[in-house]
RNA sequence: GGGUCAGUAGCUCAACUAGGUAGAGCGCCACUCUGAUAAGGUGGAGGCUUGCGGUUCAAAUCCGCACUGACCCA
C-alpha cells in the first residue's frame, strides 16, 4: 500500500483494475435477480463538452444507483443523449457559415442532416468519456440516442396515443417566431434580455365624435395590423381638452390614471377635463387606425374592426387604452377570435412583410420602425416618441429578437386535460416538496396548449399525413404509430428494420386509401417531445414490451430546477397525454453549480470552472464527494475548490488510518475477517471471536449509530448529511480518537489478546467504512476493500451489500460515557497546556469537578481510560452539588430565567451578575452584589445563576460542558523519573526512524545523562524505556548510530545498535 | 414586472420547523506532539447573522419593506 495516498495514481490504477475483472458488468450481474429500481436518466443535451453541472447530475445519479444496488436493487441505469434540435442546427449552420433556410435547402436537407448527426454523435462520445472520467458506472454500451428509430418509435408511438386520445389539434395560433430560424419557438425557449425599443403614443382619430384614443406601444411594426382598441369597462377614463404647444386644441381619451403623464409626454400645455367616463363608455366607438393609406389590405371593412372592446388583461398604464392586434399577440388573437374578427398578419414567417403589408412589403418588421414612426408623425398621429428600456423575448439560440406572428401549427391540447395533469402531479413525491406545491403546480396550471411542430430539420419527423384538399378537420389526417404501421401503410417500399425516419427519408412517403392520397406535414417535432417519452425511450418500447410491463413508470429522476419547465414538465405532460399517467414516481431536484462568487457559469462569457481541472488537481474522487457534500434539494452550489481540497485531505486521514494497523496486522500474521455482506466467507478472527475492550465496544456502537443515521439520510435524498456523518466519524472517532487510543496496544510485543482486540475492531469498521463511502469514492474505496479482503471478498468493493445496522453492539450509555469523557479529556489537555506541562510529563492527581451524574458515572465506569489519555496517577470526583475548597466562585447567569423575571432590566441584571465575584456560592450574597451594583432591588433563585469555580495556584482547570477539569501539576520524584524516561524513549524511536528501523528489530541501547542526579530518575524506569524501544539490551556500544540530545536543560547521549 | 429559493466568520455550512448570551470544519497565526507524520493536539484572531422597520422583556430565528444572487414565469 503506497504511503501517501494519491488521487490520480489511485484512479489510474482502478480503472485498470475495473477493466480487467470486469467490475461493472460482475455488479450489475450480482444483482440481476433484485427487486427492480427503475432509474430513467435526463438526457444531457449533445453539445460541447461536460460542464460543473453534468458532473453535479451524474455524481449525483451515480451516487444513487450505487446506493440502491448495494441495497439489492437491479437498477436500470441506461444513460440518454438528447440530440435533435434546433440548438445543433444552429451550431451546425454556423460551422457552415449559413443565414438562412435558404442556404439550407440549397446546401440540400440530407447534407444537412448528415451533418447535424456527426455533430451531435460528436459530442456524446466526448460527453461519454468525461461522464466515465467522474467514475460515473452506467451503461454506457448500450446509451439511448433520440435519433436511433427506437426511439423515434416511441416518440411517435406516444403521440398516435394522445391522437387517439382526441387531444391534438391544428389550428393558427399566435406563436413566438424567431425570424431567422423561421420556425415558432415555445414559450420556454424564450429568453428575455433588456433592450431599448421605441416607446411611442399614438392617436387613433374617432369616426363619430371630436377626438382620439391615444395607443401606447413598444412595437410600432404591429400597428399595420390594428384591429381593435382594448379598454377595461370597469376603468376610469376622462374625456380631456389639451393644448398644444403650437396653441391648436385636441380633445383625448385617456384612462384617468394616466392623463398627467400623456399630456407631459405629448408636451401639451393646459388642459381641461371635459367628461368624466368608465370604459363601457367606450365600447363600441369606431375610430380609423392611422395606417389605412400605407397598409389597404388591412380590413378596414369588414365587420367589427376598429372599434373599442373590452379586454380582461387591460390595465391603467401607459394609456389605459391598448392597440390590439390578431394577427400578432397572444391575447389580442384570443379576443379576436372570441370577436370572431378576421386575423391580418402581414408578416411573414422571416419576420419581412408580406404583399399584405402594403408599403412597408419586403422590408423587415423591426427595420420598418422608423419608416413607421416617420409615417405616423407625417400624418400627425404621433403624440409622442421615445424610446424605452424594457425587457424583450429573445431566441434561446441564435438570440434574435423574437416577432408574435399567427401561423398554422400542431398543438397538445394539454389545457383539456389541465384537471389530469393536476392530479397527476400528486403521484409524484418531490425532494424538496416545495418545488411541487408552489413552482411546478404554479406552471403546470398556467401551461397553455403545447405547440410540438417545428418548420426546421433535424429533428423527429411528426408521424402526420393529411389528405388532398383537406378541410383542415383532425380526424381526417392518418398519424402512424410505428415503423411497422409506417411499412404497411405507405405506397413505396419501406423496410421497418432499416428505415431511419429521418425528415430525407420520410418526407416523400405518401400513403393512399380509400382512393385518396396522403402526404406528410413536413413539419418535425419540438424538440422537448423527444425526452418526454424518455421513460419508455429508455426501454425501447413500443418495440420490446417486456421490461416496460415490469417497470414503468420510472422510481426516480433526478435533474436540476431548470427541468420544472422542461423535462419534468414534458414528462407529465406527455405521460398524462398519451396514457393518462405520470411517468415518473420520485424526483430529486438539485439545483445549478454556480462560480464561489455566487455568478451563473457561462460557456459563452468564458465564467467556468471546469470539472475536468479539478479532478486533474484533487481527483475525482474528492470532486465528487464536494458535490455530494451540499445539498441536492434545490439549493445551488457554490463551487469550492478550497473545500474539494478539503475532500481530499479527509481521505488523505482515511487513508492514513487504513495504513496504521497494517504493518502489526502483518507482523503478527493476523488473519482478518470478512463478513458475508462484503463478499467473504466470515472466516477470520472477527470482532465476536476476541474480547473487546470498552474503547473497542464503543467504536462498534458509534458505528452503528452512523450506519443507521446515514441510512435514513440517504432515504431521505439527503445523501450530503450522511455523507458529513461518515467523514465525521471517520475524522474525529476513527482517527482522532480510537487510533490514538489503541496505539500503545498495537505496539504490544507478542501474543496478546488486547492487540488482536484492536485488529478485529478495526477490521471490521475499517471494512463497513469502504462500503458506507463507495457511493461517494467509488475509487479509492475500491483499491481500500481490496486491502482488507486480500484474496477473499468480492471482486469489487460495489458488489457490497449496504451495511445493516447491528443492534447487538449497540450501547447507548458507553457512547454517552465516552462522549463525556472525552470532553473531560479535551478540558484536561487545555488545562495541561496553561500550566505548561507536557503530556509526556504525568501528573500526581487530576480533579474532575462533575455538574451532573453522567459525568461521574463515566469516570466510574471509565476513569482508567481519561487517566490513561491524561497521563495522570489518580483522577478524584467531585459529586455535583458538592464544590471543591480551594476555590472562589464567579457567577454566570441564564437568560432564559432572567429574560421573564426581570423584563426589561434582564440585560442590565444579565451584566451585574456576570461581572460579581463571591467566595462562596451563596446567592443571597451574590444578589446583595448586583443590588448594589445597579441600585435596584433584586431577587435570585437558584435556576438563574451557576456558578463557576476559579482556580487556585499550581493547579490549572478549564471547562468542559458538564463539569470543570483541574490538573495539579505539582512534581516530584516519581514522576519526575517517568518523565524523562519518556523523554529517553520518545529520542530513541525518532532514531530507531531516522536509522529506518524495521518496526520489530531489536536493538541494544547505551544511555549516557550527563547530570547525576536525572541519570538516576532515568535509571528507574530502565524497563520502560526498554520495552517501549526494543530495546533488548541496554549497554556500552560499538560505533552504534549516536546522537547527543538537550532534554529539560540535560545533555542526554544515545546510541543504538541493530541486534 | 410577478413567483420560488437563498443570503450567518476569509471559505463551506449548523443553529431557523418550538424566539433565550451565535457554533463546527477548513483556512490563517502562535505553541505543541512525533513509529498514521504532507497526519495529530491546545490556544488565538476572525461576526452590528445583507440592510431598514415592526412584534416581543428578549429576534439569526416571527412579520413587513428594501438590496443581492440563482431559477421559474411574463
Amino acid at each position: 500500500m503506497p504511503d501517501q495516498y494519491d488521487p490520480e495514481d489511485v484512479e489510474d490504477r482502478v480503472f485498470s483494475y475495473w477493466d480487467d475483472v470486469d467490475a461493472y458488468e460482475q455488479t450489475v450481474e450480482h444483482r440481476a435477480d433484485g427487486e427492480p429500481f427503475f432509474f430513467v436518466d435526463g438526457p444531457p443535451y449533445t453539445s460541447g463538452a461536460a460542464h460543473m453541472g453534468h458532473a453535479w447530475n451524474k455524481s449525483l445519479k451515480d451516487a444513487y444507483i450505487r446506493y440502491q444496488r448495494m441495497q439489492g436493487h437491479h437498477v436500470t441505469d441506461r444513460p440518454g443523449y438528447d440530440m435533435h434540435g434546433l440548438p445543433i442546427e444552429t451550431k451546425v449552420e454556423e460551422e457552415m457559415d449559413f443565414a438562412n433556410k435558404k442556404d439550407i435547402e440549397e446546401f440540400g436537407v440530407q447534407n444537412f442532416l448528415d451533418a447535424c448527426r456527426e455533430f451531435a454523435e460528436d459530442s456524446l462520445q466526448q460527453l461519454q468519456s468525461d461522464f466515465q472520467s467522474f467514475g460515473a458506472w452506467m451503461d454506457w454500451d448500450d446509451p439511448y440516442r433520440t435519433v436511433s428509430p427506437e426511439y423515434m418509435e416511441s416518440t411517435w408511438w406516444a403521440f398516435s396515443q394522445v391522437y387517439d386520445n382526441d387531444l391534438v389539434e391544428r389550428g393558427k395560433r399566435s406563436i413566438s417566431q424567431c425570424p431567422r430560424c423561421e420556425t415558432a419557438i415555445a414559450n420556454n425557449e424564450v429568453e428575455y434580455e433588456d433592450v431599448s425599443d421605441p416607446s411611442i403614443y399614438v392617436k387613433f382619430d374617432l369616426d363619430d365624435r371630436e377626438g382620439s384614443l391615444v395607443v401606447w406601444t413598444t412595437t410600432p411594426w404591429t400597428i399595420p395590423a390594428n384591429e381593435f382598441v382594448a379598454v377595461d369597462e370597469d376603468g376610469d377614463y376622462q374625456q380631456v381638452r389639451a393644448t398644444t404647444e403650437d396653441g391648436d386644441e385636441e380633445v383625448l381619451y385617456v384612462a384617468t390614471e394616466c392623463v398627467e403623464d400623456v399630456l407631459s409626454a405629448g408636451r401639451y400645455g393646459d388642459y381641461e377635463v371635459e367628461a368624466d367616463l368608465t370604459g363601457s363608455d367606450l365600447v363600441g366607438w369606431s375610430y380609423t387606425p392611422p395606417l389605412t393609406d400605407e397598409v389597404p389590405a388591412n380590413p378596414t371593412d369588414a365587420d367589427g374592426t376598429h372599434e373599442v372592446y373590452h379586454g380582461d388583461w387591460v390595465e391603467a398604464d401607459r394609456t389605459g387604452l391598448v392597440h390590439s392586434a390578431p394577427g400578432h399577440g397572444e391575447e389580442d388573437f384570443d379576443r379576436g377570435e372570441e370577436l370572431g374578427l378576421p386575423v391580418f398578419c402581414p408578416v411573414g414567417e422571416d419576420g419581412v412583410y408580406t404583399d399584405e403589408g402594403g408599403k412597408y412589403e419586403g422590408q423587415f418588421v423591426r427595420d420598418a420602425n422608423d419608416d413607421i414612426i416617420a409615417d405616423l408623425e407625417e400624418s400627425g398621429a404621433m403624440l409622442a416618441s421615445q424610446t424605452v428600456e424594457h425587457s424583450y423575448g429573445h431566441c434561446w439560440r441564435c438570440d434574435t429578437g423574437i416577432v408574435q406572428i399567427v401561423t398554422d401549427q400542431w398543438f397538445i391540447t394539454v389545457t383539456d386535460v389541465k384537471d389530469e395533469l393536476l392530479e397527476n402531479i400528486e403521484d409524484a413525491d418531490w425532494y424538496p416538496d416545495w418545488a411541487r406545491e408552489n413552482r411546478f403546480r404554479d406552471f403546470v396550471e398556467d401551461a397553455p396548449d403545447w405547440n410540438v411542430s417545428r418548420q426546421r430539420y433535424w429533428g423527429i419527423p411528426l408521424p402526420i399525413w393529411t389528405p388532398e384538399d383537406w378541410s383542415g378537420d383532425v380526424e381526417d389526417v392518418v398519424v402512424v404509430g410505428d415503423r411497422e404501421e409506417l411499412a404497411e401503410r405507405v405506397d413505396q417500399n419501406v423496410d421497418p428494420d432499416e428505415v431511419d425516419l429521418h425528415k430525407d427519408t420520410v418526407d416523400d412517403l405518401t400513403i393512399t386509401e380509400n382512393g385518396t392520397t396522403y402526404t406528410r406535414v413536413p413539419d418535425v417535432f419540438d424538440v422537448w417531445i423527444d425526452s418526454s417519452v424518455a421513460s419508455w425511450g429508455t426501454l425501447n418500447y413500443p418495440a420490446e414490451t417486456e421490461a416496460h410491463d415490469e417497470l414503468w413508470p420510472a422510481d426516480l429522476i433526478i435533474e436540476a430546477h431548470d427541468q420544472t419547465r422542461g423535462w419534468f414538465w414534458s414528462q407529465l405532460g406527455m405521460g398524462t397525454a398519451a396514457v393518462g399517467q405520470s411517468p415518473y414516481e420520485n424526483v430529486l431536484m438539485h439545483g445549478h453549480a454556480l462560480m464561489p462568487d455566487g455568478r451563473a457559469m457561462s460557456k459563452s462569457k468564458d465564467i467556468r470552472i471546469d470539472p475536468h481541472d479539478l479532478i486533474e488537481e484533487f481527483g475525482a474522487d474528492p470532486m465528487r464527494m464536494f458535490v455530494l457534500s451540499v445539498t441536492p434539494q434545490g439549493d445551488d452550489m457554490r463551487v469550492s475548490e478550497d473545500e474539494v481540497g478539503n475532500m481530499q485531505a479527509d481521505l488523505n486521514i482515511l487513508w492514513n488510518v487504513f495504513r496504521f494497523p497494517r504493518p502489526y496486522m502483518a507482523l503478527d500474521g493476523f488473519d482478518a475477517n470478512v463478513p458475508e455482506g462484503f463478499g467473504g466467507e466470515n472466516a477470520g478472527v472477527g470482532v465476536d471471536d476476541v474480547e473487546l475492550e470498552a474503547v473497542d465496544e464503543w467504536l462498534l456502537s458509534t458505528l452503528q449509530r452512523v450506519k443507521a443515521d446515514a441510512t435514513e439520510h440517504w432515504e431521505a435524498y439527503e445523501q450530503h448529511r450522511a455523507l458529513e456523518e461518515v467523514l465525521e466519524f471517520v475524522v474525529e472517532d476513527l482517527s482522532r480518537y480510537y487510533v490514538q487510543v489503541v496505539r500503545e496496544r498495537m505496539w504490544e510485543d507478542g501474543e496478546s489478546a488486547s492487540k488482536t482486540a484492536a485488529y478485529a475492531t478495526m477490521q471490521r469498521v475499517l471494512l463497513e467504512v469502504t462500503a458506507l463511502l463507495a457511493p461517494f469514492a467509488p475509487f479509492v474505496t475500491e483499491e481500500l476493500y481490496g486491502h482488507l479482503t486480500g484474496e477473499t471478498g468480492y471482486d469489487t468493493v460495489h458488489m457490497c451489500d449496504w451495511p445493516a445496522v447491528d443492534e447487538s453492539l449497540r450501547q447507548p450509555a458507553l457512547e454517552e460515557h465516552i462522549e463525556v469523557l472525552r470532553a473531560a479529556e479535551e478540558a484536561g489537555s487545555h488545562a495541561r497546556q496553561q500550566a505548561g506541562r507536557k503530556l509526556r510529563w504525568p501528573v500526581t492527581r487530576i480533579v474532575v469537578d462533575a455538574d451532573d451524574d453522567r459525568v461521574v458515572d463515566a469516570l466510574d465506569a471509565h476513569g482508567d481510560l481519561l487517566a490513561d489519555r491524561l497521563n495522570t496517577r489518580t483522577v478524584e470526583v467531585v459529586e455535583p452539588g458538592e464544590s471543591w475548597g480551594e476555590l472562589a466562585y464567579s457567577a454566570r447567569a441564564d437568560m432564559s430565567e432572567l429574560g421573564p423575571a426581570f423584563g426589561d432590566d434582564a440585560g442590565r441584571v444579565m451584566n451585574a451578575l456576570n461581572d460579581a465575584h463571591v467566595t462562596d456560592t451563596d446567592l443571597d450574597a451574590l444578589a446583595e452584589q448586583v443590588a448594589d451594583d445597579l441600585g435596584m432591588d433584586v431577587e435570585l433563585t437558584d435556576e438563574m445563576v451557576e456558578f463557576v469555580e476559579e482556580t487556585a495556584e499550581h493547579v490549572a482547570g478549564a471547562d468542559f460542558e458538564s463539569g470543570t477539569v483541574y490538573v495539579d501539576v505539582e512534581l516530584n520524584e516519581d514522576v519526575e523519573s517517568e518523565g524523562y524516561a519518556r523523554e529517553v524513549v520518545r529520542r530513541v524511536q525518532e532514531m530507531r526512524k531516522d536509522m529506518d528501523l524495521e518496526m520489530d528489530a531489536e536493538i541494544r541501547l547505551d544511555v549516557l545523562v550527563f547530570d547525576e542526579e536525572v541519570a538516576e530518575l532515568v535509571a528507574r524506569h530502565e524497563d520502560l524505556i526498554r520495552e517501549e524501544t526494543r530495546a533488548r539490551e541496554l549497554g556500552e556500544v560499538d560505533d552504534g548510530h549516536r546522537e547527543e540530545w538537550d532534554v529539560e536543560g540535560t545533555t542526554v547521549a544515545l546510541e543504538i545498535e541493530e541486534l
